[in-house]
DNA sequence: CATGAATGAGAATTCATTCAT
DNA sequence: TATGAATGAATTCTCATTCAT
C-alpha cells in the first residue's frame, strides 16, 4: 500500500515492494497473478480492515443527540487522520475507475454507513426535539462534510499551511449547531 | 492534461499525448525538457486558467449576506463541477507530492483566497448584525467544506450512489443558516 | 517426453512435468540433475523403447524378398504412425543438436538398423536371382526413404493435406518392383 | 531465422536477434508486435522467398522423362541442401502447429507443387510410352520422397554418418527407373 | 521548426533451481 | 525421500528521450 499510495498504481515498482516486503521479486507471484491482481488485493484488504474499524465506531452509547453527534464526527475524524486510511481514501480518489466493486465497498462502508448513522442520529434528535427537522436530516451528507474537507486539505496543504485541528472542529460543531446566520 | 488525468503521471503517455496534439512525439521536446517539465507546466497552466475564471467570480454584487454567501457558494460548485477542474483537483490530489510549488499555487487561488472572500463576507455581516459572530467566522473554511465534499463524492461515486445536487445544495445552504440544532 | 514433445526443450515446464507426474516439483531434482539431464534421459529411454519395439521386427520369418520387404516396410511404417514415435522423431529433429550421443544411438536403431536389415534381405535376393544388383542395393536408404517421407507429411500436413497410407504403401511397393519408367 | 532455427521459438531470444542484425531491441518492436509476430513474419517470409526460387524450377526444358525427372529431382535436393531452407523445414517440423496457414502455404509450395509437376511429367510420359502407368502415376509423393530423406536425414545425422549424396541420387535415379526387383 | 525512427534503460513476469522442513 | 515456498537471473516488452534528416 504505501509503495502504491506514494507512487500510483503505474509508478508503483514491483522490485521496490519485494525489497520492502523482504522478499524476493519472484515471490509476490506465488501469491498474486500481476501487478493489478496484488494492487486491488492490497486496496480491498485495506479498505476491509478500515470496515473493521468503523463498525466499532458505530456502536455508540446513549447520551444527548449533540454529544452523539461529537463523539461520532470526532471518530470520523480521527479515522482520517490515520495516515492509511489516507493512503487509501488518495489512491482511490486517484485510480478508482480501475476497480469498481472496490469503490462499492468503500462507499458502503464510509458514506453509506456515516449517513446511515448520522440519520438515526438525527432522526431520533427529531423525536426528542434536540433536532431542527428539514433538509439537512434529509442529506446528512452536509454533516460530516467537513471531516471530508479536513482529511483533502491535509493531504494536499499539509505543507503548505496546514490547519488547526482543534479551531476547525470546534468550528465544525459550532456550525452545526447553530449555523453561522443569525434570523 | 487529459492524459495525464486519465492515467496519472507514470501511466501518461508521450506519443498518445503527441497524437492527442496532433504533433510528433519529438516535437514536445522542443518546447519541454522532459515528461515532467510538461507535466509541471500543463498543470500549472491549467492551474492558472481556473484561477482566471475565479478571479470573475470574486468580483461579487452587493446584497444580503445570505445571498452572498448563496451566490459564492454556488459559484464554488459549479467550479468544481466543471470535469477540467475536477481533473485538476484529482491529479495534484494523487501527484501534488512532487510540485510543492504548484501545489502553493492551487491553495493560494482556491482554499486561501475562497476563505479570504468568506471572511470578508462574514465579517461585513457581523457587522451588520447578520451573521454571528463565533469559531465558524474565524475558520470559514468549514462553510467551503460541503463544495469540496461534493466534488470529491462525484468523482468517486458518481457510479455508486450519485447526490442530488439540488438537495444536497439546499441543505448546506439550511446548515450554513441555522445548524441543525435547536438550543 | 509429453510436455517436451508439445513445447520444446525451452518451452517446456518443469512444474507442468511435475505436475503430470503427480510429484513435487523438488522430487525432479532427487532423480535428475537439471532439466537438460531430464530431458536427456526422457529421449534416452524413449529411443530405447523403440528400439526394443524394433527389436522384434527385425526377426523377420523366411518367404520371396517381396515378401520379405512389403513385411519389413509395412513394420516400418507402423512404427512411425505411432504418436509416441513421432514425438520422439519430431523432437529429435528439432533438439538433436544438443545430444550428439543420443543421435547415435538414434541413428543406429533406426537408420543403421534398417538398412543392415534390407542389405542382408537384398543382397540375398541377389542371391536368389530375385533382385537386379546395382546401385539401390549399394543405397537401401532410398527404399526406406517413403516411410521417413510418409511419417514426415503426416506430422506436417495432417490437417492440411492427409496422403492416405493405402495408396501411399501400394505406389511405395509399386516403385520399389518396378521403378516407374519403361526401358 | 538463424536464432528461430538454432533455438526454436521458445528457446530463441530477442536481445540476440537484435545483435545479430545490428539494431537495438525495442526497434523490433517497432516493426513487429510481438515475439510470436516476428516469428511468423520470419517464416512467412522465408517460405515465400523459397516459393520465389521453386517457380523458377517449375519451367521445365523439354527432353525425355527420364532427363526432365533427373532435372526436376535434382533441382529439388539442391534446393534442400540449402542450409535456410533446411533451417525452414526443421522449423516447421518442430513449430507448426502454431501456424497452420503458413503451414498451407508451404505444402502448396512444396508437397503440392511438386506432385502436381510430377504428375505431368509422368503422364506426358504415358502418352509417350516412356513410363509404366500405376500406382506410382498416381501417387507421385513416392518419387520425391528420397529427397525429403535425404534432407532430413543430413539434418539429423550429417555428424553421425554421413550419406554420400551422388550415390544416393545416383540410387534414387536407379530405383525410379527399375525398381529393385526382378519380376 | 518539425519529424519519427532508433535507442536502451527499466519494468513486469517466468521459471529452473535450491533448501528448510 | 519428498515437498513446495522462495529465489533471482533471464526474458519479453514499454516508453521517455535523442538525433539525423
Amino acid at each position: 500500500m504505501t509503495e502504491f499510495q506514494e507512487y500510483g498504481f503505474h509508478g508503483a515498482n514491483l522490485s521496490r515492494i519485494a525489497q520492502r516486503a523482504g522478499i524476493a521479486k519472484g515471490t509476490i507471484y506465488l501469491y498474486y497473478d500481476s501487478k493489478e491482481a496484488l494492487f486491488l488485493a492490497a486496496v480491498g484488504k485495506h479498505v476491509v480492515s478500515i470496515m473493521g474499524e468503523s463498525e466499532a465506531q458505530v456502536d455508540v452509547p446513549g447520551g444527548t443527540t449533540k454529544e452523539l453527534l461529537i463523539h461520532f464526527l470526532r471518530g470520523m475524524y480521527n479515522r482520517f487522520v490515520d495516515s492509511e486510511a489516507q493512503a487509501v481514501f488518495r489512491i482511490l480518489i486517484a485510480e478508482g475507475d480501475r476497480m469498481p466493486e472496490v469503490m462499492r465497498d468503500y462507499h458502503a462502508m464510509t458514506v453509506q454507513r456515516g449517513t446511515t448513522l448520522l440519520s438515526k442520529i438525527l432522526e431520533r434528535g427529531v423525536a426528542r426535539g434536540e433536532v431542527r427537522p428539514g433538509s439537512v436530516v434529509r442529506m446528512p451528507h452536509v454533516l460530516m462534510a467537513p471531516t471530508v474537507f479536513f482529511a483533502v486539505h491535509d493531504m494536499m496543504f499539509k505543507n503548505v499551511k496546514p490547519v488547526d485541528f482543534d479551531s476547525f472542529f470546534e468550528a465544525h460543531i459550532d456550525m452545526l449547531m447553530n449555523g453561522c446566520l443569525i434570523d
